[in-house]
RNA sequence: GCCAAUGUAGCUCAGCCGGUAGAGCAACGCUCUCGUAAAGCGUAGAUCAUCGGUUCGAAUCCGUUCAUUGGCUCCA
């Protein structure tokens, strides 16, 4: 290797010669001006760096332009600096504390001390980071020592960024400086601010230092910026679509649910619509469960608190359960878990190794106390109905049984049309949050990673996000939009079985400790409902729509025509209404268009004279014209293959 | 729970600097019996979330409580 030289390798896999020490800069210069006028940043062997950072080795680079994550990232990450000095002008007593690029934009966390921060100053910082951004202020990276980083905010009376410092190694503290702001950064930046075009300052909230509830509340601002107004335009478009979407709107104009504050907060009423549809999605797993060795029980919705006591949970949980109630002298509670219940019915009988693995599924309703902040429409409420089952089974069946319910969970998901990543969720080293021995952790982990390497699943392994007593596979679902929602869970549980004492005979004659896995493909039926009314926008296919078809006679001389039609399609096990009102057939078509109804069946002399129906598709308009039995069996094969309709985007 | 915002008819919204509520859609009634995204006319519907304060007078200003929304924290 040369002193003098190094070779670059691009993302197409083509090589090029520099010397060494050149910048990212001249590296997009000497492969077009047009890229380099782009440039902000530049990514060599997965770190990102500023342009004029000298590259100093051999290695992958690339240039980062508005058009890739890591140069969104730094371009955003830039932006919250020019809020922050923004901010700075206007609060010359704001303390800022950290102010990373997000997914969506950016945001800092600042403290305004006792001067109160509101939606309406939000213009103004816009404005006036406009009006910095077209200063052209450089960023200019200094490397600082220690004692000097720190006596600069001593100075500022800054602990956030002391806080910071003080977890810093010496030599590696650096400052970036753009304009009359200086900051605690590692950087890397864009080369400077004019790049910044377009600027919406877009929520503000409260957000703990370091996300510990102890800590002081800051005030966040989040903020999104672009190179172009037009890609803002863009952007705004696009959160206005999302929100069309909205499952709390979609789901008070579709009749879903209600959430009504005379029964409480937190507590849906389902609606008939959405009672339909939620019976439908039961119906579906119900059957497949059943196909797949599964016993379905009921179990009460209140227990004694000692079941709980018991499982281990009560401690755990107390402040987000609900208050025990008397009832004569023992305590008892509202269930916040179907699980313990289960466990007392597998421990009812004696059980052999011959009955296993038994598998206890239930719809059960749940109730737990969340934080009033934390109700959201259906995604977050007080009591809600998991698609809950328990799986007791020897260590030798373990793997087969994950094995079978990944299988399930996968399924499912296919036939909504979400395609799934799955995460291995394990635990990290803080003792007290996990129960259980350190030995049945390591075992259970070791286990569920082997099936998803022989299942080859694609998966990340995330520590820390593992439940008090287990590990867990996520599978995280991403909707027609993008999004990415956490819905099914698996999980392998050693503690519960000790706990509980449950135990079967073996083939040698002695009592041995079932496994358990706990499992709900949707996790909950409130959010999978409201994460489904999202994803298909409330034009659900056609098994899962609440009302299938509207026959819409065209006035009232065929209202009887119309209603033996409608009964014949009901008989054949299809949800069929018709529409008698003495409306104009465009008005009944107009009111079944915005009721997202799949399909309208037009009734007029024509089709009573031959028996035939005029058939509309929602969205899709008029789709001609069919003999009423060839039209009733393609409907009906149509939701017997939960055939997906094309995602309107 | 914390921070910020919001709360006017079933829904969507108007109501300026205080002078005691207004529209469209929906509902209901009547007329029309109609061919692929809104027929016409009429009627009814609101102690302006709540409680309290300021004021001659409060939907409007101030405070309380409740709820909702967006975040933070949490999520068996």
């Amino acid at each position: 290797m040369s002193e003098e030289f190094i070779t670059l390798t691009f993302p197409d896999g083509s090589n090029r010669k520099y010397h060494k020490d050149i910048t990212g800069l001249e590296v997009a210069e000497s492969i077009s001006q047009g890229l380099a006028r782009n440039a902000l940043s530049i990514t060599v062997n997965g770190s990102i760096l500023d342009l004029d950072q000298p590259v100093t080795h051999d290695g992958k680079i690339t240039i980062n332009t508005w058009e890739s994550d890591d140069g969104q990232y730094t371009f955003w990450h830039s932006s919250a600096h020019l809020m922050a000095e923004a901010v700075q002008e206007l609060y010359p007593e704001a303390k800022f504390g950290i102010g990373p690029p997000i997914e969506n934009g950016f945001y800092y966390d600042i403290d305004f001390g006792d001067q109160p921060f509101g939606l309406d100053q939000l213009d103004k910082v816009e404005q006036k980071m406009i009006e910095l951004a077209r200063q052209k202020s450089r960023f200019q990276k200094k490397t600082v020592s220690k004692a000097e980083a720190l006596s600069h905010y001593q100075e500022k009376d800054n602990e956030y960024k002391i806080d910071l410092i003080n977890e810093l190694e010496e030599g590696t503290i650096t400052f970036y400086q753009q304009g009359t702001f200086i900051d605690l950064c590692r950087g890397p930046h864009v080369p400077d601010t004019s790049v910044i075009k377009a600027v919406k300052l877009t929520k503000l909230a409260g957000a703990y230092w370091r996300g510990d509830v102890k800590s002081k509340q800051l005030t966040r601002i989040y903020g999104i910026s672009f190179p172009k107004q037009k890609l803002l335009d863009e952007y705004l478009h696009q959160v206005e679509e999302a929100k069309k979407r909205d499952h709390k709107k979609l789901g008070r104009e579709l009749g879903i649910y209600m959430i009504d504050n005379m029964v409480g907060p937190g507590l849906p009423l389902w609606l008939p619509n959405g009672t339909q549809l939620r019976r439908t999605l039961e119906h579906f797993l119900r059957d497949e469960q059943k196909h797949r060795g599964y016993q379905e029980v009921i179990t009460p919705h209140i227990a004694n608190l000692n079941l709980y006591k018991t499982s281990g949970h009560y401690p755990y949980y107390k402040d987000s359960q609900y208050n025990p109630m008397e009832v004569d002298d023992d305590e008892y509670m509202l269930k916040p878990m179907n699980c313990p219940h289960h466990h007392r019915i597998y421990s009812n009988e004696l059980r052999s190794y011959r009955d296993l693995p038994v598998r206890l599924a239930e719809f059960g309703t749940v109730y737990r106390y969340e934080q009033s902040g934390e109700l959201n429409g259906l995604s977050r409420v007080r009591g809600f109905t998991q698609d809950d089952a328990h799986i007791y089974c020897t260590h030798d069946q373990l793997k087969d049984e994950i094995k079978n319910v990944i299988d399930l969970t996968q399924f499912v998901f296919k036939t909504f049309g979400m395609p799934v990543d799955i995460r291995l969720s394990f635990r990290d080293d803080n003792e007290e949050k996990y129960g259980g021995d350190m030995e049945y952790w390591e075992r259970a982990q070791k286990e569920i990673q082997e099936v998803a390497d022989e299942l080859k699943l694609d998966y990340k392994i995330v520590e820390g996000e593992a439940s008090f007593y287990g590990p867990k596979i996520d599978f995280i679902i991403r909707d027609a939009i993008g999004r990415k929602w956490q819905l099914g869970t698996v999980q392998v549980d050693y503690v519960m079985p000790e706990r509980f004492d449950l135990t079967y005979i073996g083939s040698d004659n002695d009592r041995h400790r079932p496994v358990i896995i706990h499992r709900a493909p949707f996790g909950s039926m409130e959010r999978f409902v409201s994460i489904l009314i999202e994803h298909f926008a409330g034009d659900f296919p056609l098994w899962l729509a609440p009302l299938q078809a509207k026959v819409l006679p065209i006035s009232a001389e065929f209202n009887s025509y119309a209603e033996e039609c409608t009964d014949l399609l009901k008989s054949a096990g299809l949800r069929v209404e018709t529409d008698t009102r003495s409306e104009k057939i465009g008005a009944k078509i107009r009111d079944a268009e915005n009721s997202k109804i799949p399909y309208m069946i037009i009734m007029g002399e024509r089709e009573r004279e031959q028996n035939t129906v005029s058939v509309r598709r929602h969205k899709r308009g008029d789709i001609g014209s069919y003999p009423f039995k060839k039209f009733l069996n393609k409907m009906k094969e149509e939701a017997d293959n939960r055939e997906l309709p094309p995602l309107s985007i």
